[in-house]
RNA sequence: GCGCCCUUAGCUCAGUUGGAUAGAGCAACAGCCUUCUAAGCUGUGGGUCGGUGGUUCGAAUCCACCAGGGCGCGCCA
């Protein structure tokens, strides 16, 4: 049985509806909603079943609502109905139902709020997927906490999870990068080249400047010694040296992406490289496949409205009929030389994704990666014949803030660029909850000073502090009453019939909405949501801690009245566990005291 | 020119997928510490939800058009 008291609720109200409506259909059923009131003087829960069914019902709302609350009356639960507006059904509902939930809360632990909305369902999220030419950069950080949070909303809200990361280790940027780090293997075996000698001398010209490459470039001196160059320390021949570089080069930097994944406490199960699909042919396997469905055609594209490129000619490539499905111009497969675009290496991918058996494909993007979404999903869609959904997550970009001005991406003057800096500034866990601050698809600020900031406009600090406040009670009460009385063991026995003020069962309700919360993030895909719960459920308790203060009889710990004490602190160590459930799902590791 | 995202209090943002009188924080003002952390709490003031129409019992939310901001638009990834 779900420990969701509104979601039973609901099957209560239309248990009901069915007996005033005999012949209600499905889908009017499936509209029915029992949702918390937003303000109590309409009680705990309103329904919109007599509004949703009345059309189909061929009866005034008024009438059914009137006939439902003859029915909701007589429900054990139920402590009071009452019609308003235009045909709601209010609830007022027994306070002891909802303090039933603590000992649920207390003995479910975490897993309270797991929801089966997910049916097992197999999703592959795939997030930050950074090619591999250089560290990761705060631009990669929301994509990464944000995708990271989404998979564990999902695996909590019950759908079977798989978090992915695609390595774009193929085409022109890694040669580029081969290039780049053998500039620096060869100073690190004192080659008299200048730089722009060097760069004279690669194709396309030195890219990636970084001096993130001279350590590569060091490593790669240790390992081969001088053997990659010539003898008098020039340019060898390419074909002698560039994939033992350029494999060993990717080696390196994704070790350091990992380490910055590891600190951001992100941890991917699968890492898949474009390389060694390309390799093993799966992009020409997937061109055949489409061209034999009849997918492809070679054709010319019309140049792009509005801003033409310069140097645009028409040229004949290999197309794929993205507008069969949807998409507003078919995409080019193959380049005019022949070689496979990066899109073709993604399509092929994805379907290796389909044949891993996914039902739903969720890509977190950057926004700038926007206008792709529609061809990939295209292409989905014809691989899978429509039983596969694709779906991406865009996450604008973040303005790192200090002092009110934008932060320069500069290196050299002393301010940050990479992740790394970003998490040693400020930590871990404020990174991650400040991250989730806002949803995905609006551009933020990170304020670094008010990430760090202790006061209630830092949403991290807050809901840390309640946590704090919550085990600082339970650390108290241990010395008061002894350990074994406060273990969620005996708290789940308290009799909380004495939490009956207004700040006590407003907490009460909150817990009571997470699993609905949990429901309805995953469902929007939207982890954001699961920060601002936290924030209010963290002003619920800081409101009933302070009402301690102004009210001696409502503060938690009271030596001479155990029983009511017991009752407080089952109260609290709920609120603590939820609030370690929320963050869990964040990937924020809960502070046990603020000093 | 087209597509996608955004526009809510002076500022930064929520808004339970269409529900009741649109909510927080910051900033301003007025209060609360012999007591579990005052890093907190309470109260006051502040809004034509960018604009105009439409859909219906009901719109910040959905649709159309318009205005402003961001991103993108073949042979980059």
């Amino acid at each position: 049985m779900t420990h969701d008291i509104y979601a039973r609720m609901r099957d209560t109200v239309i248990a009901a509806l069915r007996q005033i409506v005999p012949d209600l259909p499905d889908d009017i059923a499936a509209r029915v909603e029992v949702t918390p009131t937003k303000d109590q003087a309409h009680g705990d829960m309103a329904t919109n079943a007599a509004l949703v069914s009345a059309k189909a019902a061929r009866q005034a709302p008024q009438k059914i609502a009137a006939a439902l609350v003859a029915f909701l009356g007589e429900a054990p639960e139920v402590a009071g109905v009452s019609i308003a507006g235009p045909g709601f059904v209010n609830l007022r509902i027994e306070p002891i139902a909802f303090r039933a939930l603590l000992p649920i809360i207390l003995a479910n632990g975490e897993a309270y709020g797991d929801s089966s909305t997910g049916n097992d369902l197999r999703v592959n999220v795939e997030y930050v997927s950074a090619n591999p030419t250089g560290p990761m950069h705060v631009g990669h950080c929301r994509g990464a906490v944000v995708g990271d949070a989404l998979a564990n909303l999902l695996a909590k809200a019950g759908y079977d999870v798989t978090k992915e990361y695609y390595i774009n280790d193929a085409g022109a940027q890694v040669t580029a990068l081969a290039w780049a780090a053998y500039w620096r293997y060869l100073q690190a075996i004192g080659t008299k080249l200048s730089e722009e000698d060097f760069s004279n001398e690669v194709p396309g010209g030195l890219q990636y400047r970084g001096e993130y490459l001279i350590p590569v470039g060091q490593r790669l001196a240790e390992i081969h010694g001088p053997s990659l160059a010539q003898p008098d320390l020039g340019i060898a021949a390419p074909e002698e040296w560039i994939d033992l570089v350029r494999d060993q080069t990717i080696d390196m930097m994704m070790g350091e992406i990992r380490g910055d994944l590891d600190l951001l406490g992100v941890d991917q199960h699968v890492f898949s490289s474009e390389r060694a699909l390309v390799e093993a042919g799966a992009t020409d396997v997937l061109i055949d496949r489409l061209r034999s469905d009849d997918l492809i055609y070679e054709g010319v594209l019309e140049p792009p409205k509005g801003k033409t490129p310069e140097d645009w000619e028409p040229r004949p490539q290999t197309l794929f009929r993205a507008t069969n499905f949807g998409d507003d111009v078919d995409r080019p497969l193959r380049k005019s030389d022949g070689s496979a675009t990066y899109f073709a290496n993604d399509i092929a991918y994805h379907a290796s994704k389909l044949d891993r058996g996914f039902d739903i494909l969720i890509d977190v993007l950057g926004a700038d990666h926007g206008g792709y979404v529609p061809r990939m999903r295209a292409a989905v869609q014809a691989l899978s014949g429509g039983r596969t959904k694709f779906e991406a997550v865009l996450c604008q970009i973040v303005h790192i803030m200090r002092g009110g001005q934008p932060v320069r991406m500069s290196k050299r003057a002393g301010t940050f660029v990479t992740l790394r800096d970003l998490l040693e500034e400020v930590g871990r866990d404020v990174v991650r909850f400040t991250m989730l601050t806002r949803k995905a698809d609006a551009q933020m600020e990170f304020d670094l000073d008010q990430a760090v900031a202790q006061t209630r406009d830092n949403l991290s600090f807050y809901v840390q502090y309640a946590h704090a406040r919550c085990r600082s009670v339970l650390r108290a009460a241990e010395e008061m009453f002894g350990p074994d009385a406060v273990t969620s063991r005996s708290l789940e026995s308290a009799t909380l019939d004495c939490l009956d003020d207004d700040a006590e069962m407003t907490l009460i309700r909150r817990l009571a909405t997470w699993p609905r919360v949990v429901e309805a993030a995953a469902t929007a895909r939207e982890p954001h949501r699961i920060a601002f719960f936290l924030y209010d459920l963290a002003a619920d308790f800081h409101m009933l801690w302070n009402r301690g203060k102004e009210d001696a009889t409502l503060r938690f710990l009271q030596k001479e009245q155990p029983a009511d004490t017991m009752a407080r602190l089952a109260l609290v160590a709920a609120t603590a566990v939820v609030i370690r459930s929320g963050l869990a799902v964040m990937g924020v590791e809960p502070v046990e005291e603020m000093r």
